[in-house]
DNA sequence: CTGAAAGCGCTTACAG
DNA sequence: CTGAAAGCGCTTACAG
C-alpha cells in the first residue's frame, strides 16, 4: 500500500505530486474507501456527521475523483463523441457547441473528431471513438460509418434505418422557399442550381442522402411541379468539400452557356460566395443583372454587396435536438429501459428565407438589420 | 472468471454484446493475456509466430483495446484538454482543429471546452480536465485559469510565468501596422480605436494581457511615437463578448464627438463588422468619409461592402505551434526529462496586411482575389 | 451505518 | 520466450 514513504522527502515540485485517491482521503478521515466513495456520492445511508469528516478531508487534500478509474468500474464513460466533417466550418461548429451545452448539463463531456470530409478518416475518428469507450455518438457523416455498439444520432448527413435516427434541415422545404420565390416573386423561368457533385467519390461512400442531393432532387421536383425546365446545363457542380474555389470555376463555365440562367441557386454557403466572387470579378450586377440565392446563410450576409437572400438555419436549435435525442436513449438505458427496435426517429429542422438584395429584391428597412 | 456462461443464451442484438477483452483474445489464442498485450504492442520479444496467432483471434473477435484500462494503468490517457471561450468564432475553431491535426498525429485525443468568456466556467471547465486526466492543456483564458499539475499552453491571451509558455498573435507589430498605414499612406492624424473595455470584469479577472489590452497599449504606444493625438473620446469600447451588437452602438457614439475621426481601427473582426453595418446604416460611405480598418480579417471580408482591410492571423500556424510546444513537454516527459523550470517560451505569430478598401485604398486588381 | 473484498480491463516488473 | 500476479483508482453487492 502506497503511503507517503513513497514520496521523496523534502520539497516537491507541487505540480509533479501524486494525485490523491480515494485511499487518501479515507486514511485522512479514518474511514473505509467504500465509506469515502458513498459518502461523495451523497449515499443518504451516510450520516451527516460521517459526511462531514470526509468531506474535509477530501477538501483539505484537495481530492478529485480519477473519471477513468470509476468509468472502468461502471462501465460508463460518461463521454460523447462528436465527428464533423470540419470543426471550422461554422454550421458544424455552432451545432457542437449547442450540442455540448445540453451534454454538459447532463453531466457528459464531448470529444470531437474532424474527419476533413474524408470515409476513410472517419471509420478511423469512430473507431478511435470506441477505443475511449464513449457512450454514445453525435455524427454529420462524410460516408465512412460503420455501425457499432452503441447509441448514435446523425445531423446533417440523413442515414435511413441506422441509430437512433437523424435531425436534418428541412433540404426540400428550403428548395422550395427558395425556387417559389425566384419563380413567383421575380418570375424567373431560366434558373440554374449550383451545388455539388451527386454520387460517391473514391474517398466517399454511401452518400445518397447527403444534404447535396437532397437538395439537388428536391430542386428537381419543385421546378419539375412548376413546370420550368431543368437542362442539364442548368446544373453546375463545385467539388465535394464545397470549395469557394470550385464554384468561382462552376459558375463562369454556367454563365458561358448559350442561354445563360438568369438565377441561380447555390445549395450551400461557401457555394454561393464563390459565385458571388466570380460574377463580380466578371462585372455582373448580382440583383440586378443576375439573382443569386443561398440554401445557407452565410455569415455577414447583410454586410456583402450585394447583402445575400439566404436560407437560415437553426443550427443551434438543431445541435440541442440532436443531443437531447441521444440524451434520452442514454438515460433510458441507463435506467434499464429496453433498447427501442422502433424505426429511427426522424427530424427535419425548418428553414427560414431572408430575403435581402441579390434575390432582386430592395429589403423595406435597408441596411439597419440587426445583427446575427 | 467471467465466462460466456454469464451471456444470456440465444439470439443477442449484436449492438449490446460485451466487448471482447484481453481475456477473450488469449482464451482464443490459448496464450496469457500478458503474451496477448505484448504481442498487440509489437513487443520484440514474442516470436512471430506467437504474434500471428494473437493478430488473428484478435481480428476475428474485433478487438480493440479499452483506452481507459489502459490509461488507469499506465497513467497516461492520451488525452489533451482545450480550452476556448467559443469554439463557434472561426479563430478558435481554426486553431483547434490545426492542433488537434498535430495532436492526433502523436497518438493524443482531444476533448474540447467552451467556456462562454465566463471565468468561472472556465474554472469548472479545467477541473472537469483534470477529473478526465488529461495529459496536457491547450488554453486560450477567460480569467478562469487556476494552476494544476500538467504541462500547459496558453495561446491568445498572454500569462506570463505560467506554464510552458504561449503563442499569440503580434499584437503590438500588428498594430504598428495598422496605424502606420493609416497615417503615412493615408495621413489620417484622428484615428479612433474601437475595442473591448480594458480592465476586469466581476466575471473575469486577470485580464491584463488580454488581448484586447495589449492592442489597446500597442495603439496608444504607435500614436505617441507618430506624435499623434489619443483623445479620450476617441477610445470607443463595445462589450466583454465582442459582440457585433456593442460594437455598433459604441461606434454611433464615437461618430457624435464634436470633432469625429476620419479613421477607426477595430480591435477585432466583429467589431469591425458591427461598425461597418453601423456606418452603413447611417449613410456613411466607408473607405471615402471615414477610413475603417480590422485586427483580425473578418471571413468573406473580400466580398463586404466595402471590402475590408485588415490584418490576416496565421490562426492555422498558431494552432501548430501550440500543439507542438505541448508535444514536446509531454514526449519530453515521457522519456523521463526532467520538467523544465525554466522561463516559459513566448512566441509571438505575426499578422498581415490585407489592403482592401475599407482603408480609402483601391487596390490594384479589383475584385478578383483568390478564395481565402 | 460501515467495511472487506471483488473486479472493471489493462500493463509490466518479476520469475522462470 | 511466456505466464502468474500485482495493481492503477474506483464502485458496489454482500455481510455484518
Amino acid at each position: 500500500m502506497p503511503s507517503s514513504q513513497d514520496q521523496t522527502p523534502g520539497p516537491v515540485d507541487p505540480s509533479r505530486r501524486r494525485r490523491p485517491t480515494l485511499t487518501d482521503v479515507a486514511a485522512m478521515a479514518g474511514v473505509s474507501v467504500s465509506t469515502v466513495s458513498r459518502a461523495l456520492d451523497g449515499n443518504p445511508r451516510i450520516p451527516g456527521e460521517t459526511r462531514q469528516k470526509v468531506v474535509e478531508a477530501a477538501t483539505a487534500l484537495g481530492f478529485r475523483r480519477n473519471i477513468s478509474a470509476r468509468s472502468l468500474r461502471t462501465q460508463s464513460s460518461m463521454l460523447v463523441g462528436v465527428v464533423v466533417p470540419d470543426i471550422a466550418i461554422a454550421f458544424y461548429a455552432t451545432v457542437l457547441k449547442a450540442a455540448q451545452n445540453v451534454l454538459e448539463a447532463a453531466g457528459y463531456q464531448v470529444v470531437v473528431m474532424n474527419t476533413e470530409r474524408d470515409a476513410q478518416h472517419e471509420t478511423v475518428a469512430l473507431r478511435t471513438l470506441q477505443d475511449r469507450q464513449v457512450d454514445g455518438l453525435l455524427v454529420a457523416t462524410s460516408g465512412g460509418y460503420v455501425p457499432d455498439r452503441g447509441p448514435v444520432v446523425f445531423f446533417d448527413h440523413v442515414i435511413p434505418d441506422t441509430g437512433l435516427g437523424y435531425v436534418s434541415p428541412d433540404n426540400a422545404g428550403g428548395m422550395t422557399t427558395l425556387v417559389e420565390h425566384l419563380a413567383v416573386v421575380h418570375g424567373h423561368t431560366r434558373i440554374a442550381f449550383l451545388g455539388v457533385p451527386p454520387g460517391p467519390t473514391d474517398r466517399t461512400q454511401r452518400m445518397e442522402n447527403a444534404p447535396a442531393t437532397e437538395r439537388l432532387e428536391a430542386f428537381r421536383n419543385v421546378m419539375g411541379a412548376r413546370r420550368l425546365p431543368v437542362p442539364p446545363e442548368y446544373l453546375a457542380y463545385g467539388d465535394h468539400e464545397w470549395t469557394e474555389a470550385s464554384a468561382q470555376q462552376a459558375i463562369a463555365e454556367l454563365m458561358r452557356v448559350a442561354e445563360p440562367p438568369t438565377a441561380v441557386i447555390a445549395a450551400g454557403d461557401t457555394l454561393a460566395l464563390g459565385a458571388l466572387r466570380q460574377l463580380r470579378a466578371d462585372q455582373y450586377k448580382v440583383g440586378t443583372d443576375i439573382a443569386l440565392v443561398s440554401f445557407d446563410d452565410p455569415v455577414s450576409s447583410d454586410l456583402l454587396d450585394p447583402p445575400m437572400t439566404a436560407l437560415r438555419r437553426h443550427d443551434r436549435e438543431l445541435g440541442e435536438i440532436s443531443a437531447r435525442m441521444l440524451l434520452d436513449a442514454l438515460e433510458g438505458r441507463k435506467s434499464g429501459v429496453a433498447p427501442k427496435t422502433e424505426h429511427p426517429t426522424e427530424t427535419r429542422v425548418p428553414l427560414d428565407l431572408i430575403v435581402r438584395r441579390s434575390c432582386g429584391c430592395a429589403p423595406e428597412t435597408p441596411e439597419s438589420e440587426p445583427p446575427p
